[in-house]
DNA sequence: ACGATTTGACCGTC
DNA sequence: GACGGTCAAATCGT
């Protein structure tokens, strides 16, 4: 019998306790735990939630939730790569970490170089990384520009830029990368998203999406309609897509008719995803 | 027609 | 040379 909760938390296995491993590398995983529920939360009660000021205000305190976490484990990353290896990095794309990090302090943002050809790699504390089974809800319009098979990954990892990237030249992006071990009968798909850069744009309502102040607020207004049809992510062909969001849509319609979702109506979490919550959530234990 | 996605090619870094 | 990130033409969907 599995607990409940290990139907979509991420995982602290019972060999990364802390009498081998650093502080740092345990403080970073809750954290990282915590991002994940928030995520989740936030996915199933922003939808269900009337569209008045209250529901702003929930949306950005789950995005100040976040930052929070976010920079905690940003903060604790610094340091942890100024005395420990990068392979302790909280992602499982060690490689890149450790590239990212060597590459810390050569090359600044915004180099005047050739707009078409800047560093591949990016600063490390531009990064910000979680996992979730919802890859998609997170209050963002995304532009997919490109799908890329990493290597010794059996899922392609795709990158997203921000929508207004070249009206607002927001330099935000993110890389959306189905976990290896996920893939089980039992287990939610988990994805490994990983932000880099601020979104320096505002939203379709004019609202700051979040530079210093906020990284990201704002999600109550942004629409959400990031589409992801990519096959990795939905881990069906784009024709089975179709259909399983056709039957879902059920589901999702069902719940939020009773709602007058105006502000909330472009969220539209994609129905696998808020499929894929449901079950987790509500199937009992197995 | 327009905007979004796909995908092969290219480039920078290691 | 391998790899990851981005570009841009082709394609697709509305």
């Amino acid at each position: 019998m599995k607990q409940h909760n290990s139907r979509y938390l991420p995982q602290s296995s019972p060999s990364d306790r802390p009498s081998f491993v650093s502080d740092h590398r345990s403080a970073m995983k809750e954290i990282a735990r915590g991002q994940s529920l928030v995520t989740q939360l936030r996915a199933i009660v922003l939808p269900a939630l009337q569209a008045d000021q209250r529901c702003e205000l929930v949306a950005q305190m789950f995005q100040d939730i976040l930052d929070c976490s976010s920079k905690a484990i940003t903060e604790l990353q610094l340091q942890h790569q100024s005395d420990a290896r990068p392979e302790d990095a909280l992602v499982d794309d060690k490689k890149r970490v450790r590239r990212i990090s060597s590459d810390d302090c050569i090359k600044e943002e915004g180099a005047t170089a050739n707009p078409h050809h800047q560093h591949k790699r990016r600063r490390s504390d531009d990064l910000v990384s979680l996992e979730t089974p919802v890859p998609h809800y997170d209050g963002r319009q995304w532009r997919k520009y490109g799908q890329k098979h990493i290597n010794k990954a059996k899922h392609p990892r795709s990158y997203y830029r921000c929508t207004y990237s070249k009206g607002q030249d927001c330099k935000a992006t993110k890389t959306v990368q189905q976990q290896d071990e996920s893939t089980g009968t039992d287990n939610p798909v988990m994805y490994t998203l990983v932000y880099h850069g601020q979104h320096t744009c505002k939203d379709n309502n004019g609202v700051n999406s979040g530079t210093d102040k906020s990284e990201t607020s704002s999600d109550s207004r942004s629409s959400i309609s990031t589409t992801c049809t990519d096959p990795c992510d939905h881990q069906t062909s784009l024709g089975d897509n179709k259909l399983i969001e056709k039957s879902a849509d059920l589901v999702t319609k069902s719940m939020y008719e009773p709602l007058d979702m105006n502000p909330f109506a472009p969220l539209d979490l994609d129905s696998w995803e808020l499929d894929t919550l449901l079950r987790f959530h509500l199937e009992p234990d197995n």
